[in-house]
DNA sequence: ACCAGGACTTAAAGCGCTTTAAATTGTCCT
DNA sequence: AGGACAATTTAAAGCGCTTTAAGTCCTGGT
């Protein structure tokens, strides 16, 4: 502690210890320094404990935009997510955790509504990301392949195709398919869909369910409200339904919003969930789990997808893959207390 | 692996393009061309142009690790965030507007269950981030003093005293207080308040309680039940308050969360809301704006802390301030469906 | 005593950009 | 034509670290 105490921050002229400061401590190269520092074996035991001793003592702490350049390598990821989505939050946690088992790190840049795609994948290239990570990508194929070929894409929770670059994602379809399967065991017939609008991920989960309708026999069955994400939209439908009069045994939701929305138009008009109408939605969002919801639904199994994800970017720059690659997670279904037999 | 063209990505172009490259093809210096592409008056207008241009051809971009390691300046503002927090959400998106308006950008790092928040700072500084705006953090004061004494700390959201750093923060007492005086006017008298915790932020807000209801000479009618941030708190103050017998007119929850854990217990136990209970969250969760709860809360004004916060770090960096700066912010009451008169 | 060979260390050349002093060019007077 | 001065442009010195070829020191064997 020979410095200053009082030498605050100010303005460039921070004088933080720098790899110099500690070779000269402990009357050493930089190099050897940088070595030991970085783990590499060849400095001597003695050396080492020497330096990292002087390091700590510095509160010596690696400057990473220096090291970056040196390097000819940066072993960064970046990461571009939605920070309002709880689901992408997960994703990055671990993301993180994965990244940092194969000695990588992240850089996110979010979403706004001033920030678009375009400009977070930029300030991701900035950073000199060796790949990128996309969630939930909505920029069309040809802008993804663009960023594609700045460097490797790697695109997780949309459905791709014919692009060249990484998918990793799950198979909504089959996600709706095990509902309707799991609604059916339970003596379901009378299944009616709630859709989620014109996304990629909409169809998807829209074909799922027609395809378990279809095959189950309950082609007369089929019933599609018009909907979308939301918890009104989710609110709309179930009053149409109610309004009809012709109430099913079971509502399907495109997500856990929207179901939490049938849900509350249900409980309005009195009607018993699971008692008169079974309520499924899907994400197995942090809402889905509240107690007072406590809503069967679908894990897209976010630990998995990012594991994959990593993998991915560490196969394309580590071990020179080229060919691209769709990862195609099977989903799990979560029964909770909304479903039940039909009465 | 080599490390030349053909390994980098595929698409055969070469390295992204420097400066320099861009320099040859105008045939002027990298001088040149850093000053035009940075927005530096000097180069002649016709240079300009032409360096744009060159700029564009090429697909140029800044690799900024270069150019924060030349410029003494990174004018980057590291950013702690926990992730699955929408409030943090909220925060970042108005921090990454407030940090472009006087052209600063915005680091950001997570906390997750494996990375606390000496890790997140550690990484904040290794991208040598000059200030360190850390939302919500928990580390004692202490340690918070020591980052400070590395770059700038604006801790936002947490009242702290006497360490010497600046903090951005809402009143929380006021807060509360509000809702008391909402809820007395409405008429009410016996409120119950559902504790929340151990924490900077529930103590200010239990004494906001305790204070409201002496102001209103409402004394005798206080009482906390021991509670915490979670929905299940919620519903087991609730629970206890039912078995208790004898329900107050009006449950204010520590926080949005807990109020819904205190919903679903009376809704369970067929207690109308706001018919014969009202309750009070707090927070402005997204939750909370879920038409089945509709919940009465209090916002925290999250645009008007990005700003402030953003504006300490820029005082603190560019005008040199030294003295640190509290801002505290008034808290807004929002009445929604759950709060009414009496019965 | 001498040298091969292993164990450590280090000098020095960058990484891609910013920055500043200095050089160049051009303009306009006298 | 000569020179002052402003407008442009550039050479060159870093920024703090990595990397690698080239040392320097020791061993022990002969």
């Amino acid at each position: 502690m020979d410095d200053d105490g009082s030498a605050r921050h100010r303005n460039g002229t921070n004088k933080r210890p720098r790899l110099e400061d500690v070779a000269a401590r402990v009357g050493l190269s930089t190099a050897s320094v940088s070595l030991v520092l970085r783990g590499v074996p060849g400095p001597s035991e003695r050396t080492r404990q020497r330096v990292l001793k002087a390091a700590a003592d510095l509160g010596y702490q690696v400057d990473r935009t220096a090291s970056l350049l040196a390097s000819r390598r940066t072993r960064l990821l970046g990461v571009m997510v939605d920070i309002h989505s709880p689901f992408h939050a997960e994703l990055v946690e671990h993301l993180h955790t994965a990244a940092e088992e194969v000695g990588y790190d992240l850089v996110l840049s979010t979403l706004t509504r001033t920030r678009d795609e375009h400009t977070a994948v930029e300030t991701l290239l900035a950073f000199r990301s060796e790949a990128l990570i996309l969630l939930g990508p909505t920029a069309p194929a040809d802008t993804l392949a663009a960023f594609d070929r700045k460097a490797p894409v790697i695109a997780v929770g949309r459905r791709i195709v014919d692009t060249g670059l990484d998918v990793v994602r799950t198979a909504d379809d089959d996600g709706v398919g095990q509902i309707v399967d799991h609604l059916v065991g339970l003596g379901h017939r009378a299944i009616t869909y709630v859709d989620g609008g014109r996304g990629v991920i909409a169809t998807d989960r829209r074909r799922g369910y027609r395809t378990a309708m279809r095959r189950h026999g309950l082609d007369d069955h089929i019933r599609v409200l018009h909907g979308d994400h939301t918890e009104s939209a989710g609110e709309r439908a179930a009053r149409h339904v109610l309004d009809g009069g012709d109430l099913p045994t079971a509502v399907v939701a495109f997500n856990d919003q929207c179901a939490i929305g049938v849900l509350a138009a249900l409980a309005r008009a009195g009607v018993a969930v699971p008692g008169e109408v079974s309520v499924v939605g899907y994400d197995d969002d942090t809402l889905s789990r509240l107690s007072c919801f406590n809503l069967t639904t679908v894990s897209q199994s976010a630990r998995e997808q990012a594991r994959y994800a990593v993998t991915a970017a560490v196969e394309r720059l580590d071990q020179g893959r080229t060919e691209p690659r769709e990862v195609v997670l099977t989903p799990r279904l979560i029964v909770r207390g909304t479903t039940a037999e039909p009465a």
